[in-house]
DNA sequence: CTGAAAGCGCTTACAG
DNA sequence: CTGAAAGCGCTTACAG
């Protein structure tokens, strides 16, 4: 374990100051460039890295942004997370990841944690759980640049980026009628989190523009919107007698698990039903029959994230103001063997 | 924006010194009752927190441990994200997350870069391509706590978690003999990686304990160990004419990409041949048969992986020596409908 | 072109 | 029980 090298020693070494050391490695225009030299020489024959913590205080800042998702084991997430660290590294930022677990109370408590951290800027996509926003806009107020992804609140006036969950339903949907199905059930996820409720209304506004009949009935909840709410959903589908030929599930997941049950009950995918999922995680062709689906960009809304909170995040520093934006990332419908 | 609370802030409120403040906030015993009661309410009434940047370059440390792994989108490491995150913030620790795409130049790029954060520690999991392990040991060198999991070198000297690669595939080829098969293949992956070539030793030993020929031609290679690889080695299998009634495949998502291939060759999984993958992935259960396979404990890793590296930053600490320990986690079969 | 000095906000050994 | 002082390692406004 050998001794820090510091600017300190690069300066005694050299027999100069502390003062044109630092300048001198940060190319300022000031020094000469016998100096520069000099010191560049010596910095990299001890093998010097500026102390990150000393930096951070004068500087104020850390290099590093928070980011706070539900949950990391998601397909969806992961790619979030991948879009993020590969961009984030790209200008130099580090990201500390925090899941809530879907909790509120979790959620609040990260923030917190990266607030007192001192990170540059946080990205959160929020927890279906998460009604009252005043933490985020603590954040605001704290005036730590904000992004929120996927999951946003339209009461907290920061950056977004997001997909239009609605449209997107809407042209779920629509390729199923446009297949020819006529009686189409809906998985739909808890009543709270909003593109739980965009994507039903899309569902729902489909229907009525194309001369069916929406019908209450045929919409069920799946809750953690995976795989055994998919079976249950399917299984209670059946059970209740009702007649479809095509069903729009919230996620790939919900749809997998209705494709098993369904399978289970000898009822052929796609000639007897049509299932739709939405997201196009891997999971998707990989079944059989291969599930027809929404593509939704994970990796683009983590890049393009990072890119408003770097935008932001630069703004501050140089003492320019900063007007939030909403980026809307497309969608499209991805067709495998699960739909005609 | 309100002005930083600083201790500085609270001293001169109270009109007391830095030093009592500080000492009263950290309950030292030489501050009388009054005192710490004062300051406290006044701490809480300005909501201060203490500034992490100035704590960081006092104390040395950042509270903050660095993760690199081969990719984030990926059940298994999002998994062992999972355990590492939940396990660190229960013990004040945030994490900082990297990804070395599997390559060996990114890797030594992203310790270079935790190094230069002053991470409190690192853990890792090697990319595939990395064979040399300089840059490893100059975590060491800098005396920097470090734990390797899953993908390790032995050449390394620090705290390992693994599980038995070999003992493992060994079980899951012998639970295809047991169930009845003659004539193994096996989808092995890249040359290098040692968990590969552990699982392909497993697979061979199980071969020859058991009275079977080990065949080389049985042998295919996935060198992403995915999806399409298992699907190209599939076709290459069946092409080959090569007669086999059960298959071991290095991953479930190249299992997966078999049996759909066996599938389009009106070939019965698991009457005409059987399939056991590993990992088991979420993947396993949702596809149709689902996957027998092994079930590899990737939240588990996470947690114990973090806390060796959370003991021996500790012993780092308080300066006590930490020898290095080497975890070994269990695996066990998890038997689907793809074997018999 | 070079450097002395102040300061970022905290912690802690030391004196009283 | 309280506080003055040094110091962590850097950056930068200022003087020369």
């Amino acid at each position: 374990m050998m001794k820090e090298v510091t600017l300190k020693q690069i300066a005694e070494n050299l027999g100069i100051s502390i003062t044109t050391v630092s300048k001198a490695l940060k190319d300022y225009k000031d020094v000469s460039k016998a100096t520069k030299a000099a010191v560049k020489a010596e910095a990299k024959r001890l093998n010097f890295t500026p102390n990150a913590f000393a930096v951070n205080l004068r500087t104020k800042e850390s290099k590093t942004v928070g980011l706070i998702i539900p949950e990391v084991v998601h397909h969806f997430f992961s790619s979030v997370i991948n879009g993020i660290i590969d961009k984030a590294e790209k200008n130099g930022y580090l990201v500390i990841i925090l899941q809530s677990n879907e909790s509120y109370e979790l959620e609040k408590k990260q923030i917190d944690l990266l607030i007192s951290k001192r990170v540059d800027g946080i990205m959160i996509s929020m927890a279906n759980t998460t009604v009252e926003v005043d933490h985020l806009n603590h954040i605001r107020d704290l005036n730590i640049p904000l992004v929120m992804f996927d999951k946003i609140s339209k009461l907290v006036p920061c950056s977004k980026v997001v997909i239009n969950d609605r449209a997107a339903a809407y042209s779920a949907t629509k390729h199923l009628i446009d297949s020819g199905c006529r009686r189409i059930a809906h998985f739909r996820g808890a009543l709270l989190p909003q593109n739980s409720i965009d994507r039903f209304l899309g569902y729902k506004k489909a229907i009525e523009d194309h001369g069916l009949v929406f019908d209450p009935e045929l919409i069920y909840i799946c809750e953690n919107v995976d795989y055994d709410d998919g079976r249950s959903a399917a299984q209670k589908l059946i059970k209740d007698g009702h007649k479809i030929d095509g069903l729009f599930a919230i996620t790939d997941m919900a749809a997998a698990g209705a494709i098993n049950v369904f399978k289970e009950h000898n009822i052929a995918v796609p000639q007897e039903i049509s299932v739709m999922g939405f997201s196009n995680w891997f999971l998707s062709q990989a079944i059989t029959p291969a599930l027809s689906t929404v593509d939704q960009p994970g990796y683009e809304m983590g890049k393009k994230s990072f890119k408003l909170l770097h935008k932001e995040m630069r703004a501050k520093r140089e003492d320019r103001e900063f007007l939030p934006v909403t980026k809307v990332l497309e969608t499209k419908i991805i067709k495998r063997q699960s739909t005609n």
